[in-house]
RNA sequence: UGCGGGGUGGAGCAGUGGUAGCUCGUUGGGCUCAUAACCCAAAGGUCGGAGGUUCGAAUCCUUCCUCCGCUACCA
């Protein structure tokens, strides 16, 4: 492996537009923290990275519908983001943010660099403008009917109820989210960034010379790389973010995905001024942490970035993690389904480590994992408490009772005590392994594994047993089990920052070089320790259940808050409605369509005739419960293939807010083909 | 539809060709210095299904099922 002289660490810059949650610790910045701490322990030139990224729509829409300025809006998470992440100990060397003149500057000047180089192309497109509201629109945020499956609730990207992708132009009756307006197509310039002349180059650099990178990032890569790359737009049409430093630009700013990355750099400006050898010397190893979902961003888009300007050196390594999931449901600052770290402090305060602990443990490294809150107080009580913090708790009152808090010198080792020193190494070699290859999880359980080795030699020797027979011994054992205590210290710091400290306060200890861990004389004979507290309590049940009991408080609110009905249509005359044929009919079989999971393949009686409609309501309905049913349909909506199955009409649905469907059937049966009026 | 990553004892994970491991939980025993903590032992898996390659497969190939992503900058 290639030695570097230094580290540039960097951690994804948070969004912005929320608070901070266990995921985006679990997925990035507890492991860069670990990384970050156990590279200064080793006394290598390290800096670590983070700041907010404060730029792009949703920032604006946030702020337009708050009624306030954009930079409130990024200034309030700033704040309570900056202060979460010191709360927890995640030790950056600068926390900044992109919307400060620094890096205005920066990338200002990067954008420009390509510029003049001629790394850009130019293109006009017409994109949908918003003219109540001003604005050009992302796709996302023009709404219409879907042209395939009539859903009026489509996106501009895609239709959530057929799952079918689209592009703006295609929908029925677009409007803007944002005013609610119909928007028109105009003319805009933008700026390229051509990916595909970058191809062989990155397949050389990544699919080539990163072989070792873990399998998700590697996957992901391939994967774009094979299907071959395009040119992606740098620029966007919007009045908040870095202008776009060209002459004729006006109105016009850097994409967020393309100013963000330079946030690093700027970042880095801001903290020193020798900033350029941490990005322009080979001998920075750079390793950039992120989520699955910002895989293609650093490990595509950023380095071909660099790469088009010359001057930079390029990651090391990415290591992505995947996503944690809370109690079986994804994680959402919308839906407010998210163990907030300000709300956890206060509710577990002191308790950083736990959370670190917990969060490290299950982290999400190959897959998506879940967290509960029965799994935090298994890891806090089986874990913590009884084998970390015990095994301290039972050396320490021990040096108290026998030596009054001295420690005692060593004599005579016997073949299990040389057995239990040489440990130490080996532990510390694992521990320094699983690290370097960003193998946190196990790494964890390494470390765990010293103090599972002090409980074990506490067990054999039994000192409490050999003090009435041997005393002299018994100071052997004693220094050892102290020994060891030393050395978690020093392993545990990068993980449990917070309760090691207090740790080396009860040993009077000072924080010790990575270096010094394997040694079995940190504590020389005679040396004082104080009184010990607890280094972990157990959590009860009933705060577990008062958390759980908050997350159900939550869902039901979301219920409440989705129960609002959708707007109501524009009136339509009566001649509208008399042209829609709507009647009642009768299942005769249901089967589900195969490979499918939402649709079903319907026989019914509509009493003008029996005919197929394919509907898509399988998740709902199971096909011999249905069978027999009284329904509603559209008799004259036009016939559409659906999964090569031609579907002749339309079942009426009631949707639910949660978007559960309901056959509309009448009070009592009547004849098919009733018409319905 | 395609592509990427997963599917291993009750839970969480390791293991990429040679007798299936770890942590937690469970059961039994031991110990009593310790926050009923600690130590020992045991039970528990036909490694998602099917087929194939091989002397031999969790590990390679084919195919199917299933979860999560790539599509709302939400890590």
């Amino acid at each position: 492996m290639k030695n570097f002289k230094r580290y540039l660490v960097t951690s994804a810059l948070p969004y912005a537009n929320g608070p901070i949650h266990i995921g985006h610790l679990a997925g990035v910045y507890i492991p860069s923290d670990i990384y970050t701490r156990f590279l200064r322990m080793k006394g290598v030139d390290v800096i670590s990275v983070c700041g907010s990224d404060e730029h792009g729509v949703p920032i604006t829409l946030k702020a337009r519908k708050e009624g306030v300025s954009p930079q409130e809006i990024v200034d309030r998470y700033h704040t309570i983001n900056k202060k979460a992440f010191e709360d927890f100990g995640i030790a950056f060397d600068i926390y900044s943010r992109t919307s400060n003149k620094v890096h205005y500057d920066t990338a200002s000047e990067f954008f420009k660099t390509l510029y003049d180089k001629g790394e850009f192309t130019e293109k006009s497109t017409d994109q949908y403008y918003d003219e109540e509201a001003g604005c050009f629109l992302a796709d996302r945020y023009i709404m219409g009917t879907c042209p395939h499956c009539g859903n009026e609730n489509a996106y501009g990207d895609q239709c959530e109820k057929c799952g079918t992708s689209l592009s703006p132009n295609e929908l029925i009756n677009p409007h803007s989210t944002v005013s609610g307006s119909k928007p028109v197509l105009r003319e805009t310039l933008h700026w390229y960034l051509p990916l595909d002349k970058y191809e062989p180059w990155l397949k050389k650099w990544i699919l080539e010379d990163h072989k070792e990178w873990k399998a998700n990032v590697y996957g992901q890569c391939k994967s774009w790389l094979d299907q071959g790359l395009q040119p992606r737009a740098v620029s966007r049409d919007l009045d908040w973010g870095v202008p776009v430093p060209v002459d004729g630009a006006k109105g016009k700013v850097l994409y967020v995905w393309f100013d963000a990355p330079i946030g690093y750099i700027s970042a880095t400006k801001e903290l020193t001024p020798d900033w350029e050898k941490y990005w322009k010397d080979k001998e920075t190893k750079m390793v950039h942490f992120i989520g699955k979902d910002n895989i293609v961003f650093h490990c595509i888009i950023f380095p071909a970035m660099l790469h088009a300007e010359g001057s930079y050196i390029l990651p090391e390594n990415v290591p992505a993690n995947e996503f944690l999931n809370l109690e079986n449901d994804k994680i959402s600052t919308s839906r407010n389904w998210a163990v907030w770290l300000h709300e956890y402090l206060e509710d577990f305060p002191g308790k950083q480590d736990v959370l670190r602990y917990a969060l490290c443990a299950n982290a999400p490294e190959t897959k998506d994992n879940d967290f509960t809150w029965k799994d935090f107080q298994a890891r806090n009580n089986n874990e913590l408490v009884a084998i970390l913090g015990n095994f301290v708790n039972r050396t320490l009152v021990l040096t108290n009772n026998y030596y009054d808090g001295k420690v005692p010198a060593r004599g005579k080792t016997d073949s299990n005590d040389d057995a239990v020193l040489q440990e130490f190494a080996k532990i510390k070699e694992n521990v320094e392994t699983s690290l370097e290859t960003y193998r946190f999880r196990e790494a964890l359980k390494e470390a765990m594994n010293l103090a599972r080795l002090g409980n074990k030699y506490l067990a054999d020797a039994e000192p409490w047993k050999v003090i009435k027979t041997d005393p002299e011994r018994v100071k052997t054992i004693m220094n050892i089990a102290l020994q060891i205590t030393a050395n978690l210290t020093i392993i545990c710091e990068p993980f449990l920052p917070f309760s090691m400290t207090r740790l080396r306060g009860w040993i009077n200890l000072n924080e010790l070089k990575w270096s010094e861990a394997g040694k079995s004389d940190l504590l020389k004979a005679g040396h004082e320790i104080n009184k010990p507290g607890l280094l972990f309590e157990k959590i009860e049940d009933e705060e577990i259940t008062r958390q759980i009991d908050k997350l159900l408080a939550t869902k039901k609110a979301n219920e409440v808050a989705g129960a609002k009905t959708t707007p109501g249509k524009n009136a339509i005359t009566f001649d509208d409605f008399s042209r829609i044929d709507i009647r009642t009919a009768t299942i005769l079989e249901a089967e589900k369509v195969p490979k499918t999971t939402k649709l079903l393949k319907l026989k019914i009686d509509t009493g003008l005739d029996i005919r197929t409609i394919v509907s898509g309501i399988a998740e709902y309905y199971e096909p011999d419960a249905i069978i027999g049913k009284q329904i509603s349909i559209v008799a004259n909506l036009e016939p559409r293939k659906i999964k090569g199955i031609e579907s002749q009409g339309m079942i009426l649905m009631a949707e639910d807010k949660d978007g559960k469907l309901v056959m509309v059937t009448p009070a009592t049966k009547v004849s098919n083909g009733s018409m319905i009026k």
